[in-house]
DNA sequence: TTTAACGATGTAATGTTGTAACGTGCAACG
DNA sequence: CGTTGCACGTTACAACATTACATCGTTAAA
């Protein structure tokens, strides 16, 4: 098992920490992208695209399209802010913006919350079997589905 | 590495070892149930239920809505005759049904195929993982996105 | 033999998630 | 001043998924 340590953001932290990332990968931090990061970060589960636009609009006092949110969460996910939970169809705010690698995300069929896990040595075994089947760009999307420790 | 070996059954073998595993499940096998398996079956990537309705729909000349198709695809699912790949929305027929355990897909951004690996020590790491976090009834979900081996 | 129960499928409507195409506003730069 | 580039708005639509209820055929009890 390999440990991985690092400090885990949150609030003002967090927001600062992505802003500064964002900026890093040479994009601006806009109003729309720190109220929509905002919204994302308050959220205890995976949220949706439509559940972010609602709480952005209310936040903004005008109807923000989901469009508009993908977009912006699109960018997130290529500059590492944010992730996307593929058997959710829903995004969360990554803790440690700047800090880049593959994670595992446990979900919670009852409560719906996700929680994180990083094993390197894992999604490590998982990326060079998939380069041994002769892929490239690997992306490892790895999760488990279940019942969490307060559900069970 | 965990080696691992069964057999792969194609074509009529395979829709013979599906129907075998369902009703060993306690299930039927009806025409329905067999087009659908059938078609999925010939699909080389992952079919979504739309893809699977529309087929079925052609080959019984007569329309069926996706929402039969989703309910007999739940019903393979749960009884391992076939796979839903997460990152794709999609099914995938099960080449070996009657041999449970996790599975690790590999999907071509470009083309879109989706190959299968089995690697039992990996998937078991994952799930070792994720009951120590306090989970139970884990289900893995591991995909791999990247650009395949004839696509490269 | 009727009839009740059940499982499988049909039908229709609706909800959710995701994209495409194009328009507008604003700031930097010549 | 234009013009260029980026962010965001607006509309429409496509793709994926579920819900509620109806129908049909088989089985099992009365």
């Amino acid at each position: 098992m390999a440990a991985h340590h690092h400090h885990e953001h949150e609030g003002a932290s967090l927001a600062h920490a992505a802003e500064s990332a964002l900026i890093a990968a040479g994009e601006q931090w806009t109003d729309m992208r720190s109220d929509i990061f905002a919204v994302l970060a308050t959220f205890e589960k995976p949220a949706s695209a439509y559940d972010i636009a609602d709480q952005v609009s209310q936040r903004r006092g005008k109807r923000v399209a989901p469009n508009s949110v993908y977009r912006i969460l699109d960018l997130f996910v290529a500059t590492n802010l944010a992730r996307r939970v593929e058997s959710a169809n829903a995004y969360i705010a990554n803790s440690h913006p700047g800090c880049l690698h593959d994670c595992i995300f446990l979900i919670c069929d009852s409560c719906g919350t996700a929680t994180h896990i990083d094993d390197d040595t894992l999604t490590m075994h998982v990326r060079a079997a998939a380069e041994q089947a002769g892929f490239a760009e690997v992306r490892p999307v790895i999760e488990v589905r279940g019942i969490c420790a307060d559900c069970g």
